[in-house]
DNA sequence: GTGATTGCAAATCTTTTGCACTAAA
DNA sequence: TTTAGTGCAAAAGATTTGCAATCAC
């Protein structure tokens, strides 16, 4: 994040989706897409972007990450009570959550294979299946 | 609900995982267990006792929906945040979630073939696989 | 300019906790 | 008795909301 100039790729994707590129969106959108896929909660994207230099609130986190999730650009993920994960690869795939660190991982979409699905009951359609896989007692 | 008299299975099954049966865990198991499978949050329970005339306090509600959860007489689910449901059913299932009414609909274990998962990553032990299903635009 | 966005603080909602009181064994 | 369990009210977290100030276009 040392480098401020606007990333004209991201710029162009936020205001694709509607949303305009302001300061706090550009940089919430730069930490959430450094370093690979992530999931991340509210809050930890808060403590980056202080530790980033970015000046922004944590109500701003929240509606950036809503707003980012309406435009298909995360994906919101829930494991347990009281703390919501946003995870930067919107590919199909799933995850692996270990129960003692709380923490999640992805799991390329291959390496889990449904072979065989009921259908959406009648009037409603598919939105997504997510596939969580608890493991407990590793490091995590 | 109408029925007072303590049922001795219940009872039974409570002591056999070390809760003593008293007034309220015995009353809001045998909610729990009316009329099939259910998903239940801990503030429709309450109001389902409340409804039934059985005086239980919120607190109370909370520690035995999670004690019986330890004990596996419950299965926690959590698909949206802020909100845990309370499943019934601990056979092994998975669920439809209708995402614009927030309901969840159990699927039975037959329906669900999962060909290919991926071993718990090196040092963890499968805890168990969640597969929910998300369905929209019905009448939920 | 003008309307969208932000920040702050207060509000909300679910869940947990501390502790005196009550009930099961 | 003795110890677990309960109720209440307060506390704790996560998230949302209201609204004036600020920013993008």
């Amino acid at each position: 994040m040392a480098n401020e100039r606007p990333y004209r790729a991201l710029i162009e994707r936020l205001k694709a989706v509607g949303l305009r590129p302001t300061r706090q969106r550009l940089a919430l959108a730069r930490l959430l897409h450094e370093g690979g896929n992530r999931h991340l909660s509210a809050e930890q994207l808060h403590e980056e972007a202080r530790a980033a230099k970015v000046r922004v609130s944590l109500a701003t986190v929240y509606n950036a990450l809503h707003q980012f999730t309406a435009a298909g650009l995360l994906r919101e993920i829930v494991v347990e009570p009281g703390c919501s994960y946003f995870d930067t690869n919107v590919e199909d795939h799933h995850h692996f959550y270990y129960e003692d660190s709380g923490r999640l991982e992805d799991i390329p979409g291959e390496e889990v294979r449904l072979a065989r699905l009921p259908k959406p009951p009648k009037g409603t359609r598919l939105s997504r299946v997510d596939v969580i896989i608890r493991v407990s007692g590793g490091r995590g």
